[in-house]
DNA sequence: CGGAATCCAGGGCGATACTG
DNA sequence: CAGTATCGCCCTGGATTCCG
């Protein structure tokens, strides 16, 4: 993994400029991740809200925002009556879904593990 | 990318009881990536903390909780004086560096390209 | 239909002080 | 050194209402 590692491992340090930073703030949520996933295809906003079980509608706007400030999809007001609005990925919003991907397939594969570890961790420092 | 798609695109549905939802929760934030990053090798309190520049003590402890729970470190107490603290990576955790791993790449990768989408962004609806 | 605006409660987080 | 404890602010996010 090419996490930034200097010559000599004692100099790993993350910096507060680094570039990854305001980035991860951005795209490190859930929901983002979830709306990349669900724009496999171009889709209109309470298409998308309906396949996001549980996201509310201002919480999902404000990821739509979020996206298309960075640049990841594209908003388009289509011209029928009443309108809609289509959501899809640009190029780079579709080159994010692949390590998206690989984080949602890890979490599926390890879910029961870290449920176990939990369970224990809970049982172990009894409240 | 195994994000789940149902035989036809129109059943892509993330449901609620999603495995993925409560890990996503849990790891899907800045400081679990930077303090399994920093942890490539066993390191103590202070030693992360100066690593991960700009977060406080309060915050890495409840990451380090989180993470010592959900089975991705271990917390082991040195038998020095003044005590101190060693953190280590789990295989559990070790396996999550992979796409942490991938996500950062790509956020240096296209940093710059975002910058730019969001500098256009805020000036084309410049508030 | 796809939002924007408003109100409001909870908690996330920083700052600070204290402890084994 | 590696935390815990407490206070207080702000911001997030839910619920609701209104609009083009």
């Amino acid at each position: 993994m090419a996490i930034p590692e200097a010559g000599t491992s004692a100099e790993i340090v993350y910096r507060a400029d680094c570039p990854s930073r305001p980035i991860l703030d951005q795209i490190a949520d859930k929901w983002s991740m979830m709306v990349l996933a669900v724009l496999n295809e171009p889709r209109r906003f309470n298409e998308i809200k309906r396949r996001l079980e549980g996201v509310t509608q201002r919480v999902l706007t404000q990821t739509l925002r979020r996206l298309e400030r960075n640049g990841m999809i594209v908003r388009r007001v289509l011209p029928t009556s009443p309108v809609g609005v289509q959501y899809s990925l640009t190029p780079l919003g579709e080159s994010l879904r692949e390590p998206f991907g690989r984080l949602y397939d890890w979490t599926v594969d390890n879910a029961d593990e870290i449920q176990r570890h939990q369970m224990e961790y809970d049982r172990r420092d009894q409240s």
